[in-house]
DNA sequence: CGGTACGTTGAGTCATATCAACCATAGTGG
DNA sequence: CCACTATGGTTGATATGACTCAACGTACCG
């Protein structure tokens, strides 16, 4: 059987080029990550990075979609965030250059380059430009947090549910057919809302009974968004 | 009754400033810090600043205690962490252009500069020392954010409340006679925690019962640490 | 001497976790 | 081709942690 061609990106060509973090580089600067960069095909449950582990680099995502978690009691998963073509990661290591806080798992196959460490810190000091994008990405990330902190301490799983179903319809949209395009296991849900796997279970199927939803398999159709958002509480 | 002479810090000597995120600055950077600058005094319970202003500059702690935190349902506060001489706060929405995410209060009789906007992002770009270390602050405060966010959504309140606990002796100490360098009220304790002010007062009479802490008002004497993280769970 | 904010305690309720059983599906190896 | 196993999904029964509500005590302050 003919082995597959592996597609190397491109960084100049790269279509997450154009509104990430990168977009201030010079194309000299493109160039270098180009040359140095290292690309990698993951498929659904590899593992990019785990807890723990120094980093000598951080990854940006060229197709596919990665969980950023991490591990608490027994084992237990919890997502911090989803991370999509463009968006880099494993970056606030490199930078406070403590290991890594979290782990990273593909959850669809995936196409992601790996960026030596330096080539952040060098850019970070030469490109002030670069760095100020980089410093509102880890400042929009914290105002996030901040805000996953108070969510998750003050509503219920049920508004929570709701809350991260919207979430997932912003950051991944929905088809045509307006399912979510993003399919998670109902134990993954549960890793973001942070409850038990079984209260994902009756949540959703409560949502179902009431319009609010469709469920086939691991695909949520979307039915009705003006009650998730009455439902999530987000505004108050 | 004569007015008590109000001390304005210089940068070039305040104590604070060695191990700051400003250690790295020349002393004519300090200098123009020192000029620019505008120191006021607070009270217990006056507000710094307010969630979704746009504030024109950020603030250096210079004595006292400063709660940051974000108000939810109800107006209920959820404390995202708390600022002591030394630490800056409010640098988030500057960097990112953004509103406030969150509210800053007193908790203590507090002094505090305010340094304009334009300061910080100049010698980010200029400064590439600097920036470094702002960026490491950021990095670091987004990794105990995402413990944050593991903790509350696995553990009980009990854990979680040994956890504030041991968190509050790492960062403000004890005294001689093992008291708890900071007093929060049991609503406070409750807004870290992330619980009913009611669950608080029940746990503390808990611990005090099975000899963990002594209560005096406000004032928590710490008996035993040992058991304290091992009811919190910090090594899991 | 009220007034206000904080602290405490009890009783009742409810949301959510836990435990257990069972089904569906897909992949594996003999 | 058929057990065999693993993984994920579902449902029900039960337990309980934590919240809410309410009453009352306490302390400080003008």
């Amino acid at each position: 059987m003919k082995q597959k061609e592996i597609q190397i990106p491109f960084c100049n060509n790269c279509a997450v080029n154009t509104n990430s973090v990168f977009k201030h580089l010079s194309s000299d600067e493109i160039e270098i990550i180009n040359f140095e960069k290292d690309f990698k095909q993951y498929k659904r449950g590899d593992v990019l990075y785990s807890e723990g582990s120094r980093i000598s680099g951080f990854f940006c995502i060229n197709k596919g979609i990665i969980k950023v978690f991490k591990t608490g009691i027994d084992g237990k998963e919890q997502i911090i965030r989803f991370a999509r073509p463009g968006d880099i990661i494993a970056y606030r290591s490199v930078l406070s250059n403590e290991p890594a806080c979290t782990s990273a798992k593909a959850i669809e196959d995936a196409g992601v380059c790996f960026i030596p460490a330096h080539i952040l810190t060098d850019f970070v000091k030469e490109n002030s430009m670069f760095s100020m994008e980089v410093m509102k990405l880890t400042c929009h990330e914290l105002g996030e947090a901040n805000e996953y902190i108070t969510d998750i301490a003050q509503k219920t799983v049920r508004e929570r549910l709701a809350e991260v179903l919207l979430n997932l319809i912003n950051d991944f949209g929905l088809d045509s057919d307006n399912y979510l395009r993003i399919t998670l296991t109902r134990e993954e849900l549960a890793n973001i809302v942070g409850t038990a796997t079984e209260s994902v279970i009756r949540l959703l199927s409560e949502f179902k009974s009431d319009k609010l939803i469709e469920l086939s398999g691991r695909k949520i159709k979307i039915l009705n968004r003006k009650s998730l958002e009455k439902i999530s509480n987000v505004f108050s």
